[in-house]
DNA sequence: CGGCATTGTAAA
DNA sequence: TTTACAATGCCG
């Protein structure tokens, strides 16, 4: 008996440290040490891709279609609280074969719409200017780039603030027939973009997708909200694949909107 | 409704 | 680079 009290009391205390470590610090130890492979998005062989490596975000680059396959980064509680300015030009990356230059979207009627947002990189200031980067952006209609997917990415921040860490990956819908394409580079110009997120700490971990139209979202963000899994149909693409296989099925099978608004 | 913030475009 | 303008959505 004796033995036993000891046993549990040994584990009580194991159970309290590893609480304590978890809360002492976000960057540190984390229960599941993923941070590196869930930036990594699993695609088809024949699409096209090029990898990039930013301060604050990887990108997969499709040189056909001139705009990424998918954008990844993860984002804190402490850097969707940061404080640099928005500022940066948009830039062509030249290292990058296919990156189109700004001036491929002038007058084409599109915003060159930020995948990664400049708002998630107010931490840094080279993450910052990255984010201009044309790797980083696609032709996006004003009603959507200020609209809905605007608002989606606000909520990200909030949703970060809360759960300690989000994994967010978002791109073009690039399986869509090829309808217009803009510039002397020839962008092509998605109807469909997609952005899936994870909160792999929060308790149960979470997942949400959502799928928006190149244009204005009727009835707001609420209404674009799929599964993970869905995304992945409608992609191709295989998101946080580095999650235990138990917890991957539970969290990309949800499409539940009220779910990541509790409060706690 | 007007003011404000954010995400952009365009001209000089 | 600086300046002006525009669309969206929130808030009072």
């Amino acid at each position: 008996m004796k033995r036993l009290l000891s046993l549990v009391a040994i584990i009580a205390v194991i159970l309290l440290v590893v609480h304590l470590d978890r809360k002492a610090s976000a960057a540190a130890a984390r229960p599941l040490d993923l941070e590196g492979s869930l930036l990594n998005v699993k695609i088809p062989d024949y699409v096209e891709s090029e990898m990039v490596d930013y301060t604050g975000m990887t990108i997969s680059f499709n040189p056909e279609a001139h705009q990424a396959n998918w954008v990844a980064w993860e984002l804190t509680a402490e850097e969707a609280q940061g404080e640099e300015p928005r500022n940066g030009s948009f830039q062509q990356d030249t290292r990058v074969k296919g990156c189109p230059s700004p001036a491929d979207y002038r007058h084409s009627g599109y915003d060159r719409g930020h995948l990664a947002p400049a708002g998630d990189m107010k931490w840094s200031p080279e993450a910052m200017r990255e984010s201009f980067m044309m790797t980083n952006i696609s032709p996006q209609a004003h009603t959507l780039n200020a609209g809905a997917w605007k608002k989606l990415e606000e909520k990200c921040r909030q949703w970060a603030r809360r759960d300690s860490v989000l994994y967010i990956v978002c791109g073009p819908v690039l399986t869509d027939e090829v309808k217009e394409r803009i510039g002397p580079t020839g962008v092509i110009v998605p109807q469909r973009f997609f952005k899936v997120v994870l909160a792999p700490y929060a308790n149960p971990p979470r997942g949400i997708g959502f799928i928006m139209p190149n244009g204005a979202v009727e009835g707001g963000m609420q209404r674009a909200v799929v599964s993970i899994d869905d995304v992945e149909a409608v992609t191709g693409f295989d998101f946080f694949s580095a999650l235990p296989d138990s917890i991957e099925t539970i969290v990309e099978s949800r499409a539940d909107f009220n779910g990541w608004n509790r409060p706690r």
